[in-house]
Formats: structure tokens, C-alpha cells, sequence
DNA sequence: AATGAATGAGCGTTCATTCAT
DNA sequence: TATGAATGAACGCTCATTCAT
């Protein structure tokens, strides 16, 4: 299930009404040029210039499909992140009944997944843009919003002492562990090699807070933090 | 112990052989002000003519001190780092005897480091440009491997019965779940408000999992990898 | 008789040879638009997909009519200054029989007309496109010969003592008074409201001249210049 | 006293302070090749990179001097209008102490420029760029608020029955023709070569009208406008 | 030590034009 | 007829860098 660097990313490509079936080919090899570029030479080579010429196009014509950058980075992500987002919902469709299962399954699928060049040079960026750029920003955290949710609701399915709320705040628990593996045993990266124990780690430790966690654990924590009690 | 956004971030600055107190006293504040534009600002506007204006100086006289970007570049992110770990040590030197309080204090002063403005900014830029910069990649694992050395010992002190491999492969676990955090409760992000109950299920979990993680737990998972298990 | 800014102008548009009558509509929608953004917006703004924007045309089509910008800046010019002179034709065919009055009016007519928008901003627009534009100063230079030959008709008619060049001189010199007016007196220009008492020097004064010109004094100054005897 | 061609403009170039001599020439030579190509070549070439390469500089030494090439405009247009300004009031200072000769040789003085392609083609440029560029326009109507101040000066000593008012609305309409006629008898006009006929007309009817005005003359129209009256 | 000056390359964007459909 | 698509050139502007002062 491991993503090939050669695979191309799934992209869910906005549908423009009346376009010529040439155009709508012509803006998916852009955004698959521009993804490419961002992915390989990172953000500050995303430059149109250095798009056109990896799709074999001139600048004027980037600019006619996409009349400000800020468009194309926009329609970029919108169809990168509803592609990471159909990917799992496929992958969802096609796992175990059993909640514990599910659960696991996911884990696993998204540790896998970000061992791939594309997720593992992709998501770091967008972290950096989200930042000082609130279009990107309001994409990528609806996109992890998506994400928790179904994680919250594999929670929920495997521990029903939780309310929903706390299910979110494991959810988000959970997938704050898996993005930060990203950037020491993502693709290229010195820990790589690690990642199976790295998974086990993960799976075994995700699973256990699951599985025991009680909503007193979290109350009492909250009134006395941390930080305190330390 | 959480960082104030109007603290000043602590560098720790290179000594030049044979420079004034003059010339280091003005390299300071050209880093300051670098790192001031790369944290408000991000990557886009980290320009030298945006540098200069924050610290009052002309382009040229940036150019003096470091004749090329890349030197300031790198200059400034081994200062900060270097503040980052001096600030870890000292924070280390204060704590507990107690090998289980050293460690969950360590991860709960990480936690709170991580929603101050600088951290939850900064950060995300490094990981960026270390996947398209070798010099930034180098120094930005060096100084994850330092934090993972000294997280590797408090496990190490906690749990014997790990080998130094194991627990360094916790350690990074550890570091990776931190890391992960501050994209979704760092500065200015949705979930901060949960922060407390994110470091509770943090310092549960990860204590736990410390605590009771068996050298067999990761053999048995290397042996069946997740995702055939699943 | 003034020129109602919401009037749209009047163009006589040449007529095409086998030109269908819906390609006529298509050019004098293309024409009444390039009018509209060149009097609103300023040559500056006087670009092809401006002037399709503002007829809801795409650029193509323009491009269709008129193969070139030039062919399409010519049409404009000539079907403007044409509808300019046809105006001017049926204000003297309404106008009195009497010289004196004839003259007198067609100065006020124009007076009158250079307080429009359409008027106080296109011409000026024309006379800085003719000092760089050799077809465009062609068709202006003609425009305003004819509109002086109107003028140096009702001199004559007024003035029999004065040869056929002495009348078109004074013709040049009351079309000139009154086209540097539009720079002072011209809609929405800061001298608009003083523009009654500015008519009334202007019939007076040119009036005067046409009345009592004699051809000795246009010969005296030609002997000794006004520079010499100043 | 006519401008040569050959001549160079006289330009009233704004002191910077702290700037190097080098600096202060650099931007006098662009601003000279600014101003030669908007005579030359109209407002339509009037690009940085058409400017840059008349004073043999690179676009970005432009961008040095001038930010924006508003700024360049702006600072153009004060040089050569101030330069104007300085012109006529020299002129002034050296012209007879005769009311009435003062003012023929002030209207002499500006038809004999407005035949120098300096003026014949700046102004034009000027008259049109100012209705759709706010600074502009005020830049332009500063001036010529100037120059029919002075003009009215010279029309109060020659007829001091008019009111200052009376004074100021004779001499736009001086200014007004002077002006109108550069269109027709300018540089390279077809009718240049009239200029001697057309100054004296010039001088013969707008002295007499100075010195034969009444207020009532104004009054009478003001109360029964001509188009009416006509 | 610091600045003013200048460069050459590149940026995102807009332009008139061409052409197949 | 009219449009979508694509081009190549140019636009104003910003960049890191160099160098004389």
C-alpha cells in the first residue's frame, strides 16, 4: 500500500464548467508540474517560470488558466488534499468491520503513507505556508478536520466511555504523532530505516491510550496541569 | 516556564576569530532581526532588503557581515538551535532526581515551548527548507539527535530494561508526538485551547509507554510489520 | 444643444463591403466600447481585453474584426471624427441665415460641446496619439481642415475684405481659442463654472476680429514679427 | 529666443539630501531620458526599459532612484514644469517696463515655444495623461495657474478697470488660445509656417481685447448666455 | 564599518496576436 | 461568428550580489 515516488498523486480535480476537454487536461499537468516542483525543489523554486518548463509550457499560458498564482496554489492544494482525503476514504471502504481493526489499519496506512517523497516533502510545506498564509491555512486544517474525524470516530467506535469531544481531542492526539513522524522517518530521512519499529511504537501505544483511556484521566489533568504536577 | 512571544528568543552566537565586539554586537542584531522576519513574516519575505529594514541597516551592510545569504541562513538557524538545546540543558540542570519526573517534565516543558510564536513558526520553516537544503537538513537532525539523546537517557533511566538502540527509537517516538503537536495546538492554531488535555494524554501515554515497553514489543512488530497484521 | 454626458456619441461607421448586418452591430458594439474605455479610462487602459470586457466579447473576436489594434484605433478615429463633423453639419444646416449669427453660434455650439466628458477627454487623448502616430494625426489634421473650412466660410461671410487663406488663418485661430479651452473649461475641470463669461470673451473678442480684420494688419506683423517688436 | 530642438530642456531637478554628487547627476540623466522619450516617442514608449536604455543604465538602477515609476513621472513632470515656471519668470525680469509691451511679449514669448518639439509634444502627453491621473492633473493645473497668474498681472496693469476676478478668466482665455494653438502651428503642424499670421492675430485681438474690456461686458453674458442669446 | 550605486537575473503579470475548433 | 488555447514579448518591480567610497 506503500506509495511509489513514480506513482502519480491522486488529485480530485475541480470540474470547470464548458471547458474544452484539452483545457481541462492543459490544468492538470499544470498542477501535477507545480505539484511536482513543490514536492522535488520545494517552495522556493514553486516559481510559474519553473512550472511552465517542467510542463513543457510558457508562462502566458499558466497565467491564462490560473490568472493569479494564488489561484493555482489554491486550486493545488484544494485537489492534492481531496486526494489524500479520497485516499483514505477508499481505504476505509476496504478495511475490517472490527473497530480495533479499523483503528490500527489506519495507523498504519497513514505511517506508510508518509514514507512516500510526495507526503513526506508536501505536508512540511504546507505546515510553513499555513502559517503566514490564511487561504493555505484554512485548507490544510480542513483537511486534518476531515482527517480526525474519522480517526475520532474509529476512537469513539473502539472506546464508547469517551464523549465526542474527547474521541477529537485523541483523534487529534493521535494524528499530531503520526504528521510529526513525518520529518524523522519520512522518505530520505536518517530514521527511515526504523520505521517498523517505529510503527509498532505507534500502534502499541495509540492503541493501549484507546482502548484504557477514561474521561477522568483528562478532567484530572485539566485541573491540575502538567506542568504543575511535574 | 512557557515562552513569552515578547521574550527574545536566546541565540546562541558564533564567535568570530579576530572580530570586534562592534561587528558581533551588530551580527546579533542582524540574526535577530533575520530570525524576527523568518518567524512574523515566513520564508516568503525572509529577504536580505526585508532584514535590513527590521534592524535599521542598508542591504549592503548585510552583505558585509555574510556575502552570501546562504551564511546568514546558516548562521542563524545554528544560533537558534544552539539557544534552543542550551535552553533544554539548563532546563534539564534545574529538574527533578527523579528519572520518571525528569522525564515528564521534560516532555511537558517541550509542549508548552511549543506555543510560543517562535517555536510554532519557526519550526515548520526548518523542516521545509531542510527537505530541499543539505547545511539546513545537517543542522536541523543534528539538533533533533542532541534533544533525542537527552530524552534517550531519561527513558533509559526510567526503563533498563531497553538496550541504547531501543531507547533511542522511543526517544525519537517521544519527539516525533511533540513535534506533531505544534501544528494543530501551537500559537494561534485551533486546537491551543486543548493544550492542556493534548499534554495530559501526551504525558499519560507516553509515560506509559515508557514505563512498560518490553524489548520483545518491538521485535515481535519488526518480525510482522503492521500492516500485515492488520 | 450641449452634449448630455449620458448621450451616447454619435459615429458614422464606414460601411463594409458584403458585410453582414450582424457584423456591423458586432463592430459598432466594439467601436462604442473602445470609445467608452478610451474616454473613461485613457489610452493607458485602451487595451484589447479592456475594450472586450466592456463589450462582453472575448479577445478573440476583436481580434477577428480587427486584425490588428491599428485597424481597430483607425475605424474608431475616423467613425468619431465623422460623427463629430455630421454633428457640425446639421447644427449649421438648423443654424440662421444671417452670417454674423451663423458665426457666432457655431463658436458657442463648440463651446458648448468641449464641456462634455466625451469631448474634454477624447481629444486631447487624439492630439498627444497624433505627435506618434502618423495615421492618426492624418485623420485629425482632416478632421479639423474640415471643421476650419466651415468656419473660414462664415468668416468670409461676415468679412469680404479678406482673401480665402487670410480667412482660414483666422478660421485656425478660432478653432484654436476654442480647443485650448478644453483644457481649462472642459468637464469637470477646475474653470468649468467661469465657462459663461469665458463664451462671452470669446464671442466678443473673436467676433470683433472677424468683424474688423483688415489684410494689412495680417501683412504689417508677417513684415515685422511680435518678437522683434516686443 | 526661440527653444532649439538641439537645446536641452531646463529642468528644476529637486535637491536630495545626503545623496552623492554621483547620485544627483545619475538622476538628472534619467530623468532627461525620461522626458526624451516621452517627446520623442510618446507616452505609449514610455517604459522603464525604453528609459534605461536611452541613458545606458539597467531597469533596476531606475528602480534604484524610483521605486515606482509614479515616482519617476511625478518628479519629471516637477522638473520640467518647474523648468517652465523658471523660464517665463526669467523672461519676466528681463522684459520692458511698459504694461502693454510686457504683455505682447509674454504672448509672443509662449507662441514662439510652443513651436520647439519640447513643447509641442510634452504637452499634449500632459494634457492627456492628467484626466485619468489625479497627481498629474494637479501637477498640470498648478502650472497654469502660475503662468495666468502672471498673465493676469500684466492684464490688471494694462486695464485696471477689471476686478482681480475679471483679470484671472482673460487670462485663461489668453493662456487657452496660446495653447490651442500648438495643435495646429506646433512643431512639424501642417500649419507652422502660418505662425507669424497667426501670432499677430493673436497679439492684435486678445491686446485689444484686454485693453477695451469692460465689466459689464462680462456681466450682460454672464446674465444672458450666448447660446441663448445667439 | 557602513553606505550609495549599479548590475543581471528573475519575479508575477499583461499584452497583442495566432490558430484550431 | 465566436471562442478557447497558446505564444512570445514586454511590462513594472524585486532579488542577491558586487564594488567604490
Amino acid at each position: 500500500m506503500e506509495q511509489d515516488q513514480d506513482d502519480l498523486p491522486v488529485m480530485r480535480i475541480r470540474a470547470r464548467p464548458g471547458a474544452y476537454a484539452c483545457g481541462t487536461e492543459t490544468i492538470e499537468q499544470i498542477l501535477r508540474a507545480a505539484l511536482n516542483v513543490l514536492v522535488e525543489e520545494g517552495s522556493n523554486a514553486f516559481t510559474l517560470r519553473r512550472i511552465a518548463a517542467e510542463c513543457g509550457m510558457k508562462v502566458g499560458n499558466l497565467s491564462y488558466y490560473f490568472p493569479h498564482k494564488e489561484n493555482l496554489v489554491e486550486e493545488l492544494l484544494e485537489a492534492i488534499l481531496n486526494g489524500y482525503s479520497d485516499m483514505a476514504d477508499e481505504e476505509l471502504r476496504d478495511a475490517s468491520d472490527d473497530p480495533e481493526e479499523r483503528l490500527m489499519c489506519g495507523i498504519a496506512f497513514t505511517l506508510d503513507d508518509i514514507r512516500s517523497k510526495l507526503t513526506t516533502n508536501l505536508f512540511p510545506e504546507l505546515w510553513a505556508l499555513a502559517n503566514h498564509n490564511e487561504k493555505v491555512d484554512r485548507l490544510v486544517q480542513d483537511f486534518y478536520a476531515r482527517a480526525q474525524e474519522r480517526i475520532a470516530l474509529s476512537v469513539r467506535a473502539v472506546n464508547d466511555t469517551l464523549t465526542e469531544e474527547e474521541c477529537r481531542t485523541v483523534a487529534l492526539f493521535i494524528s499530531a504523532t503520526i504528521e510529526g513522524t513525518t520529518i524523522f522517518a519520512g522518505h530520505a530521512k536518517p530514521w527511515e530505516p526504523k520505521m517498523p519499529e517505529i510503527k509498532a511504537l505507534a500502534i502499541q501505544s495509540l492503541m493501549h491510550l484507546v482502548k484504557t483511556l477514561r474521561s477522568d484521566d483528562l478532567r484530572a489533568f485539566r485541573r491540575s496541569p502538567a506542568r504543575l504536577a511535574a
